[in-house]
DNA sequence: CAGAAGAGCTAAATCGATTTAGGCTCAAGT
DNA sequence: ACTTGAGCCTAAATCGATTTAGCTCTTCTG
């Protein structure tokens, strides 16, 4: 395998490597050659080059020449971290699909893609920047680094930024301040006295402030500060791990707010195996609008955004930004509302 | 709005309408008129323009024209359903993400991204024909509509198809006959005499086999059927109350197949409505590797192909296809194995 | 007033693949 | 001997955007 010198191969270097015209390789690739008769012969020398020199079609060029030119073809992409659970970006991704299938005519055509990044890595992501991949985005799931990164730039294209507030970009998310206040609020009017917060090490912005809200809340209605608990990760297993060695320091924890539906799965077993009961023990609060946090048992009573309607406003942003109807960066916040369940 | 008749707007069209050449639309366009020296009254006239006809740029002549030459490089995709669980399909991204991360190199580099389709309309999806889109995609959770459609059809690209055996497909998949077996074996050795099966209405073929080798098991085993619960969809909801009817009917059921993690939690809580217990009064197995079986309440007994075995294979057979170094399909079987937890 | 400097713009090549129209050879038919 | 046709292949245009090299005109300098 050599490398460095050698060139992405082209149906031009094949068609030299075999003595022909690249016409006859493109034909050949496009498995035509019988309609357009080629020799048999030259065909096999033709696919013999093809593998031995191990030809990658440019997926560009073939769009680029391929494509109907009375369509105009949108990409969109929803853009999030591989770290984040994928479920919220599902529903995002079907509800664009479903403004995008709206919008589809026979001279407008969209293809929407999910693309990850490693959280906190935005910047390595390639095409970012080049405007070449991209007509819209929406970005989800940022760490600070990655929203650092992004105030830092402009991309060319439209984005919606979501769950954070960045400059110079249009930006849907819950209500700021209001989603932990609404879940301590919630424990301490169920008599709760030692409430604690559950979140993972790495923190998104609307995680942040749903963790501080909940805080500043408990500090202004008790007079005391709330115990922050902290999970390696977003996975049940660390947010059991967790608040096990919590359970054991502070045994009269009394209430939760476990800040994603992962954390609070992990929080139910932890709880559980420590012999206590939810909500008797202790009762829990997740965030959320969770499909199935009605079959937690017992079912989890969240704080968050109808994510329908965050979703929603995304969709209807990115439109505006694309068809150039709005150009000035906005903010819209869809405020958090209180699914109440049997664990608090 | 006009249609019909207007062809998608290019930079040439723009260069045209304001009288002034293509050169100088691309420039402002890509935000460096500053640096090329272009009169701000004719940079307002472009933007003008630009914002007048709606233009949207060809992400495919850019990147064509943008690319390194020296780079090549390879557009992967995963294709599921919108109507799947997304949850398999985030860790077939990691794992793909992973393989291919090890293979970017200075001369090299991937793009990895998820499409979803509506099931049992893969057919409609843009660019799948065409060869124009991906370089190699892995096809996911197919209806049997979709597999029709794929065996009458040669996508000109590599392709791995996961969860079923398709004709002139490389495919990977559970070892066939053997996963509901297993769970059958495990509901009778526990001393179960009225096992069920609770399946969605519509069913993948490795889901169907799941069924019907659970069928057939505890036919050979006991000489009676096992009952077959039909559930709307996948949901936990649908699941709920799918098995709430059939615990109604037939008050004696004592052992549940449930062939999906989102259909046994909905079971979980249908048996917890109906005041009996889990595995006490009805055993649950469900199917997977799942990361969270082990935070259900209580732990989900799983039989499964370790997925992230299931992951390795598709990928190995992707590059091996792209690579051309494999030209005929190949099916790979990973048997399935028993995570025994506390359900069953 | 010649020449330089700069401002403002354009022509044309280019990215990689596809496809249309047509060219050349040789054999068969008249 | 001349046409016809089949077989096999090529030249060149094309998709849409970007960029380099360079052109033209004005203004300023010495």
């Amino acid at each position: 395998m050599a490398r460095g010198e050698n060139r992405p191969v082209t149906v031009r270097m094949i068609a030299e490597h075999v003595g022909i015209s690249p016409a006859a390789v493109s034909t050949v690739l496009a498995n035509r050659h019988e309609e357009r008769r080629l020799a048999p012969a030259t065909v096999e020398r033709i696919r013999q080059a093809v593998r031995e020199l191990g030809y990658v079609p440019n997926v560009a060029a073939r769009r680029l020449r391929a494509h109907d030119p009375e369509v105009r073809h949108m990409e969109l992409g929803i853009l999030t971290s591989f770290e984040a659970p994928l479920f919220l970006v599902s529903r995002a991704l079907r509800e664009l699909q479903r403004s995008v299938d709206q919008r589809t005519a026979p001279d407008r055509r969209f293809s929407v893609s999910i693309d990850m990044f490693h959280a906190g890595r935005l910047r390595e992501m390639p095409g970012l920047l080049s405007a070449s991949r991209y007509n819209g985005v929406i970005i989800s799931n940022t760490l600070p680094a990655d929203d650092a990164f992004l105030t830092a730039t402009t991309l060319p294209y439209a984005v919606v930024v979501q769950g954070r507030r960045l400059a110079n970009y249009s930006c849907v998310l819950e209500t700021p301040g209001v989603g932990g206040r609404r879940a301590a609020e919630m424990l301490l009017a169920g008599g709760r006295r030692q409430p604690a917060v559950l979140i993972p090490a790495l923190l998104t912005q609307t995680t942040a402030d749903r963790a501080e809200s909940f805080c500043a809340a408990v500090r202004e209605l008790t007079g005391r500060d709330a115990a922050r608990i902290s999970a390696a990760d977003f996975t049940p297993a660390s947010g059991a791990a967790a608040l096990r060695s919590h359970l054991e320091a502070e045994p009269r924890c009394d209430g939760l707010f476990a800040v994603t539906d992962t954390l609070a799965l992990g929080a139910y077993h932890a709880i559980k195996a420590a012999r206590r009961t939810v909500p008797g023990d202790v009762a829990v609060v997740g965030v959320g609008d969770h499909e199935h946090a009605d079959f937690f048992d017992p079912p989890l009573t969240c704080v968050g955004p109808v994510y329908d309607q965050v979703v929603a406003e995304i969709v209807a942003l990115l439109f505006n930004l694309m068809s150039r109807r709005r150009v000035h960066p906005t903010e819209v916040f869809v405020p958090p509302t209180v699914a109440r369940r049997a664990s608090a």
